[in-house]
DNA sequence: CAGGGTATTAAAAAATTGTAAACTTGGACC
DNA sequence: GGTCCAAGTTTACAATTTTTTAATACCCTG
């Protein structure tokens, strides 16, 4: 489906394990990073940012538990997903799992069809609500549930269109949208318009917000800078 | 915790699994109503209106996944959680499940703190406020108890659809309710209704009410503003 | 200074909503 | 059963706003 760009680190010290469940991600879409222990997922969480972490229970150097609770410790990782795997009727774990921080568990033996249908829940539950949270860049507030636009708590009103584009290019401040990515997005995969467009959406919402918060990219795209 | 008040229905068919949740959750604080079969559970849920709805999929009459997507299909359950008991290794019943619209699911055999945890995790997670209680919006108060609408000490007369649709929007007031989340709340996921009806409904709203709480955002939905 | 790209503007086109009035339905009442 | 009434829905059209197009001006780079 729509699980471009979804990074998932995989942490599970039994090669074979670890092997099927990269496997069956990639299978769906998703980048997998793998790691082969507690400390091991660690490093590669801090160094990847993934948007959800797999993590074995038992696992050498750290438990899946140790290293849920040290991110979950990590402002960084306070809104990363988790995932745990635990055995069968591990009861005392699975409630501590859930204690822990983790968002979520899967008991093994581990069906690829339930850990894939687990793991799409959680992103679809987890994009939906940041779709919907407050965004604040400096003097500018997006507020997705209420369709309102502020700069410096002066209110501005925008059309349907504007709003999109604007809280598409605010949702990752510095980044360069191509003007396909764009398209895309905004008005859909099969929605033909012309270039122009989205030039005069820009140029709008510029004009609205009064605020050089828009930046071209010649021959690019657009970007969000503050 | 702060589990007072919270009603949960649970059903299952087998007597001694039945007693031993009740017994549990009772133990926890919360309200239960048991059923025992999937007609029994849509009977006592429509009559006491649960908080949460424990099914398992293995019942008579009706299986734990008919009951959740006919329950599903009505308004009045559409925020209301429900968590499935299935079977070990059940994989598709797991996979249906999720997608049928439940919110959770626990294997059996069930371990009572398992559930515990589970069940106290989606309630945490939905602290809606209860549709019952008083609302007052600035001049404006809402009374769904008594079914009335007042502005100024004036009482105004609503009827039901115009009365559940302002209640519905005030509940929130700033946030967008889409024409869809409209349509699914106030009239119901399975009702098919012209688009212009909702228009219809906001207008003699604002027609009764004499005040402008409700506006237009155009091309999303609309939103109480006060 | 030519060429590819972007900005600006105005106006056309499309989409969305507001409104009044007609129609449908179901229940109360006789 | 028939009649009336009110809530609810649909319809059709007007009013409005949003979105797109198109034409032109601009601006940087090689």
């Amino acid at each position: 489906m729509d699980a471009k760009g979804r990074k998932i680190l995989v942490a599970d010290d039994e090669p074979d394990i670890l092997e099927v469940l990269r496997y069956n991600l990639i299978r769906e879409g998703y980048d997998v990073i793998t790691a082969k222990d507690g400390d091991d997922a660690l490093l590669k969480a801090k160094s990847t940012r993934p948007d959800l972490i797999i993590l074995d229970i038992m696992m050498p150097k750290k438990s899946g538990m140790e290293v849920c609770e040290i991110l979950r410790s990590q402002p960084m990782f306070h809104e990363t997903l988790i995932l745990m795997l635990t055995a069968l009727n591990d009861e005392g774990f699975q409630v501590k799992g859930l204690e822990s921080g983790a968002d979520d568990y899967v008991t093994k033996p581990i069906s690829p069809k339930v850990l894939i249908s687990r793991v799409a829940a959680l992103l679809r539950r987890s994009s939906k609500e940041s779709s919907e949270t407050l965004l604040k860049r400096g003097n500018l507030t997006i507020d997705p549930s209420k369709f309102e636009v502020t700069v410096d708590d002066r209110q501005v009103v925008l059309a349907k269109k504007e709003f999109e584009l604007l809280h598409l290019l605010a949702s990752r401040p510095g980044r360069v949208f191509l003007r396909n990515e764009i398209l895309n997005q905004v008005w859909g995969n099969d929605v033909i318009v012309g270039d122009r467009t989205i030039d005069v959406h820009i140029r709008k919402i510029r004009q609205k917000l009064g605020l050089d918060c828009i930046s071209t990219v010649k021959g690019v795209g657009y970007k969000f800078v503050n």
